[in-house]
DNA sequence: CTGAAAGCGCTAACAG
DNA sequence: CTGTTAGCGCTTTCAG
């Protein structure tokens, strides 16, 4: 069986390879670029080009040189100390908010990380992610990543994972935000795609809305945020977002002040529905509720079912982003091309970068009209049916 | 604003920074560890420390270090001029049968993905997710990876890949497959799991059964797979799941060389409806289906309801993996720990590797019962109804 | 096609 | 607490 064959194959080139181990750590010397050199009696220069440079050499000496590694258990050139000299890592770093597996559950993001690990894939480049435990503040894992650049995903602006990365003497690209001058970006307008979904629910009738919101700042609030709160909040992205809805209300006589916005850390289904009831327990009256992402708009969705509301007849709900999972649910809201921006955060590093930086990549978004958002029921309809 | 003054700040910091690194590539010298000491008048060994051991010196010449440090611009320690030196990366390799961005499809290998990012942020170790283009054998890639060991995620037997990572000298683990002597794994009892789903199939009657699998070699082949390809597949995981399919259903009389098999080289439910297609179409009188995956699964799944076969009325399908969707469809299936699996192969790496070596960890799988599967309906009932 | 020289930037003993 | 000494393992001109 061919199988048996390959697999006997690979076994074997494990064995000696392990009986190699076993004896250079014995003999504390694991061969060596050098110690190849000296058995074989060239130059490193010409092992190094057994390796690097096939062309450079004889194909009889380069065969011979490889025989003779295989048989001293020589690895091949190591990475780390090619990298020093070279002064490249071939790998780019990735930085992101959360833990590193909150990435892989949140839609947008993973499909970000999808559009990066393209592109790295695509120049032959590794993706290293950066851990951050979100517990201690661990910025020396930024200052040991070797690295040839990084993207950072969607950050506070005071993150001090950011500043350890722009300290870094590396090409950086951000992804959504900050926005930091003098460094490459990629993102959506957050003002204009919400202020469009904004005055479709003003053209609906919507005077009397609530919303609810992703985290503000590095520390917890569960609850209401104050007006003051909103404007001084750390994530660009939901700063843009909330004060694009309060100037396009204004507009048409809502006092932002009066309007409940509700923020959660966390960002989960199970968050949107809990602000939701707070919202829809703080006021009945409210009309529609507007969430920054679609997950949090899902869960919204899910306590309107629990409270027996319709959507939309009783209640219309948006959401932001356009995952899959909320277009499978009809979710009014807005797409943004996720994998393409991640696919542009890479780009963009690993693009021959002219001096022309900083530069900035703007994507566009899509409003999509769903079935979650119709005019609001008067006030009678509300008691005597529509 | 406070938000003003900080990101003032952090643009301030930007700024001066990018001053200096503008002069020193006009200079052609970065600032560096001995470049710093020379300006303080001190050794190498104590800015080392300043930055590595701040026990090691007084407060205040520390603080003169790391501002000097700061005015001269120098960002602190070459992570990669360290790893060299230290012998270590801080990251640990992921190494994928297919595009990176494949990962981020398959919900069970995304759980993998999150268990051993848990594991390595826990471990303040990165991951480095080696770029594999399976266009060309880029092996390089692997040996260009600056890591301290490798995770081997569910390969065929005959990767060049893992070959590569194999020769390495640094500690692997595989998860899943394939399986090699002498190398640390961690994965599920395949056989056991699968002989166990078999059982239950073969009591509720069933003895005319098609099956839908993935990919059984490196060479795409979308459709049947004869005997000898079952046998002779370069993926373990397949070959066993099939072998126990094999042994349980012979043991019942049916003839394994007349069930038909069908191979699907990409994985997707897309790919799991046609291969259903094609099994039905092949033979009309098959009672159950049986999927080695859920994708592939719920892809039948999809196919049986635009035939109009009820499920599991008129035709009985499983799946294996239990990932959330298909669980929420009710799938007859097989539940593995995929986010453990993840962990364990994260701990393995990572632990203190005793001289115990080679570790196996084998997780325990769950058989869910799911509303998919029931007894096959009689040939008259086939005909003229219940 | 091959070799000699010159570090890449840093850390780790081990003495003071 | 600080400095001296020795490389980590490799690539890269620049001559032969």
């Amino acid at each position: 069986m061919i199988y048996s064959v390959r697999a006997g194959l690979l076994q074997l080139v494990l064995n000696r390879y392990r009986h190699r181990m076993a004896r250079s750590i014995h003999v504390r010397r694991p061969a060596t670029l050098a110690s190849l050199a000296a058995e074989l009696g060239v130059s490193r220069t010409t092992v190094s080009n057994a390796y690097n440079r096939p062309d450079q050499l004889s194909p009889e000496l380069r065969r011979r040189v490889l025989e003779t590694a295989r048989r001293l258990g020589y690895p091949g050139p190591d990475p780390v100390a090619r990298s020093l000299r070279t002064r490249k890592a071939g790998a780019v770093g990735l930085l992101l908010t959360e833990n590193l597996s909150y990435a892989f559950r949140d839609p947008a993001a993973l499909g970000f990380l999808e559009g990066l690990a393209l592109a790295c894939e695509g120049a032959g480049q590794g993706l290293h992610l950066v851990p951050v435990n979100p517990e201690r503040e661990d910025v020396a894992a930024v200052h040991r990543a070797g690295v040839d650049g990084f993207v950072v995903y969607s950050v506070p602006d005071d993150d001090p994972h950011l500043a350890a990365v722009l300290s870094r003497p590396v090409p950086t690209v951000i992804a959504d935000q900050p926005h930091i001058e003098g460094v490459d970006r990629v993102g959506i307008d957050d003002r204009t795609a919400i202020t469009e979904l904004a005055q479709k629910l003003i053209n609906l009738g919507h005077r009397r809305i609530g919303v609810v919101c992703m985290r503000l700042a590095r520390d917890r609030n569960d609850g209401f945020a104050s007006v003051e709160r909103q404007q001084n909040a750390h994530f660009h992205v939901q700063r843009t977002r909330l004060g694009g809805l309060a100037a396009a209300f204004s507009t048409v006589g809502v006092d932002w002040a009066s309007v409940p916005v509700v923020e959660r850390f966390d960002h989960s289904s199970a968050m949107g529905a809990s602000a939701a009831a707070q919202l829809l327990d703080a006021d009945s009256q409210i009309t529609a509720l507007i969430c920054t992402s679609d997950i949090l708009a899902l869960g919204a969705l899910a306590e309107a079912k629990r409270r027996g509301l319709r959507v939309p007849q009783d209640l219309t709900v948006t959401g932001f982003d356009g995952i899959i999972e909320a277009e499978r649910m009809g979710l009014t809201t807005v797409r943004q091309p996720v994998l393409e921006k991640g696919k542009a955060a890479g780009r963009l590093l690993l693009s021959p970068s002219e001096r022309t930086r900083p530069r900035s990549i703007t994507l566009e978004t899509e409003f999509l009209p769903g079935t979650t958002a119709a005019p609001p029921r008067t006030t009678e309809e509300r008691w005597f049916g529509p």
